[in-house]
RNA sequence: GGGAGAUUACCCAAGCGGCCAAAGGGGGCAGACUGUAAAUCUGUUGUCAGUGACUUCGGUGGUUCGAAUCCGCCAUCUCCCA
């Protein structure tokens, strides 16, 4: 089966714009395609996630994905739909995100051997001539028919869309003819809110180069109730152990509803659908094996089979705190603080007012209560906040 | 360049001199119910302290016994005219 069969199958794509000629040229030869990834933060996150699994079945289908690091649309920014403008990025903060990029894209794409290609398009665009460029290229964009997009009509009609954002776009479509000249790319995939920067892209190339060239999107992730998905409690689920715990990351997939697990399945595991259907042809209580299925894949392709082993194994994660803050007994609400399980005391004592704290099983209701060390069974002590949160602190002797 | 208006806590959004730590909704957290799910219901949601104190309403400087609410200046944004 060719990968873009194996893309539709599991419910990767969204949207194509030429779905016959498309379905051809996977089929007929290898095919140079693109995702590009603005460097928006230190870490990618789980939105991510789908579209490098989609550009890894693709690899292991032989086709070569180009993965672009956007060092110059970064700049510039996507003008997300009804927000605001965003804050500009320095040039090192744009530099240094991309630098973590490239080593999370490295776990799920093959670089070796000329099997996948990296590239920034600061390259390119970081130099333009300004005149130059809009002679050759402006002249190809219709502000008419940029408006009339969704991006930009509802910014155009909201907060107002400013010159700069107006050329996002144009880079985008650029960044496609580049590729295109440079190593033949002729798809570009990207998330569902691309849509219009990629056709924008095909007909630049149509235009420009008389050549032919297409692109898909990507489904977005969505949590049970039609929520665009990302956030876990907290924020963001990062792929950055240090940003989101493994615990964390596992706990969050653990927790997936039942609405979206089979979604989840198709397009965050490498799992094949026969097995797929054979976890999800359950109900009740009993799809929960499969939401542990889930969790342990999808931890073992982000932070590696030892983790997701540890992880999915040992439910209570564990915290060494100096010895020192327990001289002499600690107030629970302080401990609660220290341990990271409450942004501050108020917080501390409203779970505690609210019942939703217990040591070592037993529910602490009283926000005077003290710990100590003499407390402590095995080695450790058990504190739970709520339903779901379990923290095992122990003391930490060195330092 | 000229004129009108906006800026409120995580987000949206009321408030227009004291009764405002600031309505309401969303989101978050906790409780009940459950399957470590969803939906639903309840409580809670600035900080610190046992009913009180302290810091908040774009920034800054005023007016007032007293300001998120009035005035000046600055910044950003929106709209109308050029």
């Amino acid at each position: 089966m060719n990968g873009f069969e194996i893309l539709k199958q599991r419910g990767f794509i969204a949207q194509m714009t030429h779905e016959a000629e498309m379905d051809k040229l996977f089929a007929e030869k290898n095919v140079i395609f693109y995702n590009g990834y603005d460097p928006t933060a230190d870490s990618l996150h789980i939105g991510h996630y789908v579209t490098f699994m989609a550009a890894a079945w693709l690899q292991r289908a032989g086709h070569v994905p180009i993965i672009l690091m956007g060092g110059g649309t970064g700049m510039v920014g996507d003008p997300d739909k009804a927000d605001e403008m965003r804050p500009l990025m320095s040039l090192t903060e744009i530099d240094n995100n991309i630098e973590r990029f490239k080593t999370q894209a490295a776990q799920f794409i093959d670089f070796s051997d000329d099997k996948a290609i990296m590239v920034n398009n600061g390259d390119w665009l970081r130099q333009l001539n300004y005149t130059q460029f809009i002679r050759e290229y402006g002249i190809h964009f219709s502000v008419n028919r940029m408006l009339a997009t969704d991006k930009y009509k509802t910014k155009f009609e909201g907060s107002g869309l400013n010159f700069f954002e107006l050329n996002y776009v144009v880079m985008q479509a650029y960044d496609f003819l580049e590729l295109n000249r440079r190593f033949g790319c002729v798809v570009q995939a990207g998330g569902s809110d691309q849509w219009s920067n990629i056709v924008a892209g095909v007909d630049l190339i149509r235009r420009v180069d008389g050549k032919d060239a297409y692109g898909f999107t990507y489904n977005l992730l969505l949590k049970g109730d039609g929520q665009k998905m990302g956030k876990t409690t907290g924020g963001v689920t990062w792929l950055d152990a240090n940003k989101t715990s493994p615990h964390d990351f596992y706990q969050y997939f653990r927790n997936t509803q039942d609405t979206v697990l089979r979604q989840y399945l198709c397009m965050l595991t490498f799992l094949p659908l026969e097995q797929i259907d054979e976890l999800t042809a359950t109900e009740g209580e009993a799809l929960n094996k499969a939401k542990e299925v889930l969790a342990y894949e999808v931890t073992k392709i982000v932070h590696g089979k030892q983790i997701a082993d540890e992880v999915s194994s040992v439910r209570i994660p564990n915290l060494a705190l100096s010895k020192d803050i327990f001289g002499g007994g600690i107030n629970i609400l302080d401990l609660l603080v220290h341990a990271g399980l409450v942004p501050s005391k108020s917080e501390a004592r409203r779970n505690v007012q609210q019942g939703g704290i217990m040591v070592d099983g037993k529910k602490i209701d009283d926000a005077t209560h003290v710990v100590e060390l003499s407390h402590f069974t095995d080695g450790g002590l058990i504190v739970q906040k709520g339903k779901k949160t379990f923290l095992k602190i122990t003391t930490n002797t060195e330092e």
